[in-house]
DNA sequence: AGTACTACCTGGAGGC
DNA sequence: TGCCTCCAGGTAGTAC
């Protein structure tokens, strides 16, 4: 469930412990999330040192490039996207096993700091400054992809996406709905990467929320003027995310093991059966473009 | 062509 | 306590 808000979080807090660092080893214990690319050789990546890290919706871009000038022809770029579960974490060198836990709301204690190898860790990076970036993934629907500077737009996950969601304008989001909503749901709509890159099903349904829409609305029956507060909605929603550090429901952590704390400004996400924080009303929940979903029936028509 | 649906995957929760 | 079933969800691929 990292959607923009916890990726761009996971970029700014990873780029100053990577940015400047040469990669010693790379080890990949499960070779199938590296997905075809371009490049299929993360041993390309050591002795590259790392230029920055850069999101594209829902994906990081960690650049690599050969520190002894000229190199041309060895730059690589990283591609992650986190998947559902995915955890990108940093040991700095010589920093102990943290042994810190906290308590989710449902009672399980959850390890606090970057995590320990285990056998969820399936890609480690080892740097020549002695640190360790990590990438841990339950769920294994996180991907990795290896690709030269020059291939990188030939990658179709890059190539389909749409305009960033976080420095999207109104009226370039009007033109897309324009054309893009057809006969589909709104929550449809804006889960499209195509569309709007960026947005998951958390954002999804908050941005609906806060617009006063039905996430099964058809989109394109929408009103002109509440395709406009759609969009300002969609704004806010992730600037609140993003301010907030990301949403850590379950497995999302930042670069360091610490949690986000959008979770706690969540109006309608996970909360089906509760009363609206609005009005009142019982929160409704359904499966809407296969996800689950939950809106309040007197706030969102 | 546009839309809808399924496979992928595994931990956690709930039922009995 | 333990076993079973169901659910969560981003994306690519398939079906209609």
């Amino acid at each position: 469930m990292p959607e923009l808000p916890e990726v761009e979080t996971v970029r700014r807090r990873l780029e100053p412990s990577l940015a400047g660092g040469v990669v010693r080893s790379v080890r990949l214990g499960l070779p199938r999330l590296l997905e075809s690319g371009a490049v299929e050789r993360l041993d390309d990546l050591v002795g590259l040192r790392c230029q920055g890290v850069e999101r594209r919706g829902k994906y990081l871009l960690l650049r690599f490039a050969d520190p002894v000038p000229p190199g041309p022809g060895r730059d690589r770029i990283l591609v992650v996207h986190l998947g559902m579960s995915g955890q990108l974490t940093w040991h700095p060198a010589g920093q102990a096993a943290i042994d810190r836990f906290t308590r989710m709301p449902s009672g399980l204690q959850v390890p606090l700091g970057p995590h320990t190898p285990d056998r969820h860790t399936h890609l480690v990076v080892d740097w020549e400054n002695g640190g360790k970036l990590l990438f841990r993934d339950p769920r294994t629907f996180g991907r990795l992809l290896l690709a030269s500077p020059e291939d990188l737009a030939s990658l179709p996950r890059l190539a389909r996406l749409g305009p960033d969601a976080l420095d999207l304008d109104t009226d370039t989001f009007l033109a897309r709905w324009r054309d893009m909503a057809g006969r589909r749901s709104v929550k449809a709509v804006l889960l499209d990467q195509s569309f709007v890159a960026g947005i998951g099903n958390i954002y999804a349904d908050e941005s609906c929320f806060e617009a006063g829409i039905r996430p099964a609305a058809r989109a394109g029956a929408l009103s002109g003027p509440r395709r406009a507060a759609l969009a300002a909605a969609v704004r806010a929603v992730l600037r609140r995310g993003l301010d907030n550090c990301g949403t850590t429901f379950r497995d999302f952590r930042h670069p360091d093991g610490s949690e986000g704390g959008n979770q706690e400004d969540l109006r309608v996400y996970a909360r089906g059966g509760q009363p609206c924080l609005s009005c009142g009303s019982t929160l409704k929940s359904a499966v809407v473009a296969t996800r689950g979903t939950v809106w309040c029936p007197r706030c969102q028509r």
